[in-house]
DNA sequence: GCAAACTGTAACTATATTGGTTACAGAAGA
DNA sequence: TCTTCTGTAACCAATATAGTTACAGTTTGC
C-alpha cells in the first residue's frame, strides 16, 4: 500500500529526540541514526515544525528538540504531520456516472475508507512517543543516557553505518 | 499515503459484479464502468481470480462474474488480494545498528503497524460485498434490475463517459 | 472449418510520489 | 568574520501505478 516510510521515519526521528530528552539534534546525527541523507530530515523537520511538533533553531549551536513533553505527543499527531491522505485513495479518475453503481460507489467506499481511517486514527492515537521509547530495548537507557547514549552515538560515521547497496536485502522486514 | 487505487477499483468490479447477480460480465463492460482501460480491468480480475473471488471464461460468450455468493466475500478478501503490503512501510534503508534508538526501532514500529493492520483487517472484515450493494442508494435496484441495470448501461460509451482531462479536479473526493 | 467475440498477457509509455543529492542563502555563536 | 547550523530550491533516481497497443489462444455458433 503505502510506498513512503514517512511515517515510519517520523516516529524515528522523534522517538530519538525523545529519548534524547532535553538536548538539542543537529540534523547531520538525526540523519545518521535513519541512515539517510541530512537533507531528507531537514525537510520533514520542517513539516514537523508546521505541526508544533518540534521547535527548531538555526545557527552554530542550532538543531532541535521536542516542542511538548513525549508523553503529550501522540503517534496520530506524528501521522497527521507526515501523512495526509487517507489510508486508501479512491479511483484516480471518477466513475462513470451513467452507470447506476458507478454513480454510487463514491459514496459507498467514503463510508468504508472513513471507517478505516478511525480505525487506524484510535490505535495511534492510544500510543504516546514515551511509550515508544519505553518500548524500545530497556538496556538501551538506563542510566547516565546522555553521556553513555547520545554522546556515544557522535563517532560512528566513520566506523558502521551500513552501505546502501542491496537495498531491498537489507530492509527491516518483509513489509517492504 | 496509498497512492493507489487498486483497493477502491477491486471493491467497485465486484460489486458491479454482485450487483449483475449471476450475469457473466465482459471487462469491456466493467471498464465502463469504472471508466478505465479494458487491460487495466482484465489484470485486475486475474488478480482477483488467483485469490478464487472470481471465475472467468475465455472465448465467445466469455466474462468474469463472482466466484462466491456476495455475502460470502468481505472487503478484507479484496483487500488481500490486491493489496500485498501492510498499511505503512518501514524505512527504505535500514537505520543504524550502532544507534541505540536505530537498532530498536524497527521492533518497537513492527509492533505497532501490525496493530495498525490489524484494526484495518477487523473492519474490513466485517463489510461484505452484499452490505456493499445494500449501501448503493436503494433506488439502483429495485425490480427487473437485470433488464433495467446492466442491459441499461451497455450503450452508454458514446454518450457519456466522463472525458480524463484535468483530471485532478474530476477525482471522487478530497481524498486524492 | 471459420469468423467473431472474448480473455490472458507482454511490452511499452506516461505519470506521480518519494527519496537522495548538491548547492547555497541566511541565522547565530565564538 | 569564521564556523556551524537550518531552510530551501533545484534537480535526478527509483519505484509503483495506470494507460495503451498488440496479439496469441479459447470458445461459440454458423
Amino acid at each position: 500500500m503505502s510506498t513512503s516510510s514517512r511515517f515510519a521515519v517520523a516516529v524515528h526521528v522523534l522517538t530519538l529526540m525523545a529519548w534524547a530528552e532535553e538536548e538539542s539534534l543537529k540534523s547531520d546525527h538525526v540523519a545518521e541514526s535513519v541512515n539517510t541523507n541530512p537533507v531528507v530530515i531537514r525537510r520533514m523537520l520542517c513539516e514537523l515544525a508546521e505541526s508544533k511538533l518540534v521547535v527548531s533553531q538555526t545557527g552554530s549551536m542550532g538543531g532541535s528538540r521536542l516542542a511538548r513533553q513525549p508523553e503529550d505527543i501522540t503517534l496520530l499527531d506524528i501521522y497527521q504531520a507526515v501523512e495526509s491522505r487517507g489510508v486508501f485513495a479512491l479511483h484516480r479518475h471518477p466513475p462513470n456516472p451513467d452507470c447506476p453503481v458507478g454513480v454510487n460507489i463514491g459514496s459507498v467506499l467514503n463510508e468504508v475508507l472513513d471507517e478505516v481511517d478511525s480505525a487506524v486514527e484510535s490505535v495511534l492515537a492510544n500510543i504516546t512517543l514515551k511509550d515508544a521509547v519505553g518500548r524500545l530495548k530497556p538496556c538501551v537507557r538506563t542510566s547516565g543516557a546522555k553521556t553513555v547514549g547520545v554522546a556515544g552515538m557522535r563517532n560512528l560515521s566513520a566506523t558502521a553505518v551500513t552501505k546502501r547497496k542491496n537495498g531491498k536485502e537489507h530492509t527491516l522486514s518483509a513489509r517492504n
